[in-house]
DNA sequence: GTTCTAGAAC
DNA sequence: GTTCTAGAAC
């Protein structure tokens, strides 16, 4: 979806530099080898569901609306592609699989259902749409360097996390306007992230007068968004009795989103807040209930979301109206150490790849 | 917040 | 031997 309101850049206004975010990564396009549509990009780290409908053009009923599931590394230039639908989609002549999960490089050649439509990889230093044939012959040429390549790029890779902790480093293209609360960064430390990513137009998928919305960077489901506000309210603490209508509108927000997601109507969404937040900067989390997604990796993850560590916006709204401030137990950092527990049956499971395993059970097929 | 990794658990 | 966790570093 697109923004709703878009502020006019201003000749003074300070540029962000983007420490957290995308900022000088390749850019990642799906390149239709039948040129039935125009390139797709795919952002970073974000999953991408690809199936029969319009952005593909395919009306083929052997290929499920909801064919693969991509998520695109941008910095080492692959895309993971994840079977969704029964029929098969197949790298090069390799069938992925429902259910299984493969690796798609630049040079290979990805069908979407029976080894028809056909797609290839392309990344690119900047971000303009366009696929010429000096593009995909750069793509064949970075695909034929091959494992030493990627290595190198590796190696770079981690060379620039020890100098710039935090990710990629680029001023935002000018074009692109900035906020009205747009902040000077050099180096923000790893808990200024968001301050950082809000700013980010690339990484915003709603604004309007009084919030931001983003997608969380590392989800922790299929969909997961945070709401912020652009005035800068540092945690939970700092919220006081005048805030009231503002955390109304960025729950009104957050449901906003809930509504216009495709799967609103099968995933079940919670609203809320961490109890103690890592990062630095109130915000609401909208996360769909599946806590179906890679990034979700430990106790302290699955805890933080599924816990009373996860206070509901709503009850966040009623302590503000009724206190005048948000009270958070002094040992609500112990919830994140409880055993991890289903959130649906809540059956108890001993390790996290149980769980997650254990979890996928009350998904829809 | 993530990544990395030592050492515990299996 | 492999898997997994948890704590340090960033």
């Amino acid at each position: 979806m697109r923004a709703h309101v878009l502020y006019e850049l201003q000749p003074d206004a300070t540029l962000s530099v983007c420490v957290w975010c995308s900022g000088d990564m390749p850019t990642c396009w799906l390149v239709s080898e039948d040129d039935r549509h125009k390139p797709i990009q795919l952002l970073h780290y974000l999953t991408h569901t690809l199936g029969r409908g319009p952005e593909t053009k395919i009306k083929d009923q052997k290929c499920s609306r909801q064919q693969v599931e991509l998520t695109a590394n941008c910095n080492r230039g692959f895309v993971t592609v994840k079977q969704l639908g029964s029929n098969p989609t197949s790298l090069d002549d390799v069938v992925v699989g429902k259910g299984n999960q493969v690796t798609f490089k630049p040079g290979q050649k990805l069908y979407l259902v029976n080894h028809l439509y056909p797609y290839t990889l392309l990344f690119r230093e900047d971000s303009s749409p366009v696929s010429t044939p000096e593009d995909r012959s750069r793509a064949m040429k970075r695909a034929r360097q091959g494992d030493a390549q990627e290595e190198r790029d590796e190696d770079n890779a981690k060379i620039f996390r020890i100098s710039q902790p935090s990710c990629s480093t680029s001023t935002v293209r000018p074009q692109i306007t900035q906020s009205p609360t747009a902040v000077r960064v050099s180096a923000a430390p790893w808990n200024q992230g968001l301050k950082v990513s809000m700013q980010d137009p690339n990484m915003q998928v709603y604004k309007d007068e009084k919030v931001v919305v983003i997608k969380d960077k590392f989800p922790k489901a299929r969909f997961h968004w945070l709401v912020l506000p652009w005035d800068s309210i540092s945690s939970l603490k700092a919220l006081r009795h005048e805030h009231v209508e503002l955390l109304r509108h960025m729950e009104r927000v957050g449901e906003h989103m809930v509504q216009q997601c495709h799967r609103s109507n099968t995933l079940h969404f919670r609203l809320g807040y961490h109890a103690i937040p890592s990062m630095s900067h109130v915000h609401l989390h909208v996360i769909s209930q599946d806590f179906d997604s890679p990034c979700l990796k430990n106790k302290k993850h699955w805890n933080s979301f599924t816990t009373e560590y996860f206070i509901q916006s709503q009850d966040v709204i009623v302590m503000l109206e009724r206190d005048g401030h948000v009270k958070v137990k002094d040992d609500v950092s112990e919830l994140l150490k409880l055993p991890l527990r289903c959130h649906v049956c809540h059956k108890e499971q001993g390790t996290m790849p149980k769980l997650k395993e254990h979890i996928r059970l009350h998904l829809l097929p």
